[in-house]
Order: structure tokens, then C-alpha cells, then sequence
DNA sequence: AAAGAAATAGGAATAATTCCTAACTAGGAG
DNA sequence: CTCCTAGTTAGGAATTATTCCTATTTCTTT
């Protein structure tokens, strides 16, 4: 099941909890699970309506979008184009190992951390909100082809 | 003028050197002159159109295609859904400072080199191709809205 | 239980990019 | 210099990803 812990930040968020949500929320958390895939709009819609049948793209876009904006889930922008998402567990952050063969995605936990509070200094007037840190390349699977 | 080094490096490369690509090239070659700013794909159509009214849009992204593969230029991917494009300067690498307000480009010389090394040590079955590393936030002008 | 503000479905619209095909052309061979 | 051909182009159609629109529904507070 989900964790309180999301459905609890939810409501102190006050973001209105509605069973597309939560479904929304069920699929992003069985994905972290499940080894940490990020998923695009399309697979949670798919995966959503195998419980929820109504569900509209729309729905699902303007769900994960508020998430974002929340601090609740994290989008990534790879090169291929398709947004993805992940749930932002509290007290982690990662980075990304990206297959330009497959898409497959691994999690690499080291991050530039010196080089972003450099970064701070030098450019004071410039109010740093994020960063992206994404290493590409072919996967021993992908390497052979 | 273009700099012959890089019609010399296409013509190496075994790519045919038709007056569209040299446009776009002189397009590109501007843009790295005055600031560096990078350019989608759009933009470089309109300009390459006050001195090549027929080119098409297919032209172009093909085009920037091939010089990508060729590693003439690079293709950037910022969290604003448009792909953008750099030439690249033979000796020189760097990363971006993106702001999420207006969009402007600034580049930052820092590199992650220490984390790919350690990266390409603990996957060494996958193999690295290249990275990217972006700092999103806002710039003096827009911070204030 | 009622009211109001916010969220939803579904389809239309938009934006970015790629595909398709007939016509054209750069560049090497003769 | 001319010819040939594989690679390239224009233009529009198609595709993909995402956002917009609006009438209807539904959380949440009271």
C-alpha cells in the first residue's frame, strides 16, 4: 500500500486528495519499488487504468505536474524526448546512468555537489532551484549490437 | 567567414557539402561568435532563410542531425521540451546554467570529470559515450517577478 | 447535507519532430 | 568538361508529446 507518509504530506500540502491521485500515486510508488524505472505519462495512464478505467491523459499530465510542483515527484528530461517521473524519496537524491539503446535507466548516487556551490559564488546574482546530472551510453546488452 | 576548419572536417568526414549545410554552419558559427547562446532548430531556419529563402524545416533538423553525429555540434536538451544546438569548439567543453525564466543560456566551464571517471570504474560494462550536466534557476532579472 | 472551489473526462488544439516521395545536385569517374 | 548515381532536398503529410477547453463532477469545509 502507500505509504502514509505521501498522503499525509498531501493534505499538508493541501492538495486535494482524489482517487485519480492516489492511483497516480500507488503506480509511482510500485515503480520505486520496483527498481526505480522512471515512468512517462502514457505507461502511468496504462498502468492506472487497469484499476481506474476512466482516466484521461490529461488527468494524468496535470497530476504529475502538480506533484512536481510539490516537491512530491521529480521529472526528468532525457534525450529521447519523453518526460519521465519518479518519486522523490525523502532524504535521497541520485542521479542518472541512461542506455542510449534501450532507455534503460540506473541510478547513480554520486552528485557535483562542489561544483554547484562553486557555481553558487561565482554567479551570486543567479538563484540556483535544480540541477541535472545525466551520464549516456550503451549498456553491456546494447554495447554488442 | 566560416573557418575552413570546419568545411575541412565535413569534407574529411565524407559529408557532402551542399550550400544548405554551409549555411547552417554560418548560422552556427555566428551564433558561438556573439555569446554562444544555443539555437533550436526554428531559429535556425529563420535565419538561414534571409540568405536561403527556400531551405525547409526538414532540411534543418536533418542537417543538425548529421553534424551531431558527426560531432560538429552538440545537441542540448533542456527542461523547456525544445532541443537546442551548439557548435562545438574544437579543445573547449562545458556545461550550462539555465535560467527557468527567460530561458537564457550561460555557460559553466566546471566538468564532473571525477564522478564519469568513478562511474566509468564501478559500471565498467556499460560504456560511457557522454554526459550532460545542467544548473536551472533564476536569473538577476527574472528572480524579482 | 449543502456550497463553493478545484479537479475531471474527452476531445480538440498546439508544438516539436519525423516521415514520405518525387525532383534535384555534389562530386567522383571517365 | 560531362555524365552518373548515391545522397540530399522541398514541401507537405503524419506522428508524438503535451496542453488547452469546457461542461460536468467531486472533494472538503461548514
Amino acid at each position: 500500500m502507500i505509504p502514509g507518509e505521501f498522503l499525509k504530506r498531501l493534505k499538508r500540502l493541501g492538495v486535494r486528495l482524489t482517487p485519480q491521485r492516489q492511483e497516480i500515486l500507488q503506480v509511482l510508488w510500485e515503480r520505486a519499488q520496483s527498481g526505480g524505472q522512471p515512468v512517462n505519462a502514457e505507461e502511468v495512464m496504462k498502468c492506472v487504468r487497469t484499476r481506474y478505467p476512466g482516466i484521461s491523459l490529461d488527468t494524468v499530465y496535470r497530476t504529475l505536474a502538480t506533484f512536481t510542483r510539490e516537491g512530491i515527484v521529480n521529472e526528468l528530461q532525457f534525450k529521447d524526448q519523453s518526460r519521465r517521473y519518479e518519486l522523490v524519496i525523502q532524504g535521497e537524491h541520485h542521479h542518472h546512468l541512461v542506455c542510449l539503446g534501450c532507455g534503460y535507466v540506473r541510478e547513480i548516487a554520486y552528485c557535483p555537489e562542489d561544483i554547484i556551490e562553486r557555481v553558487r559564488e561565482s554567479y551570486a546574482d543567479f538563484k540556483i532551484e535544480e540541477h541535472s546530472f545525466t551520464i549516456y551510453g550503451y549498456c553491456a546488452q546494447c554495447r554488442e549490437d
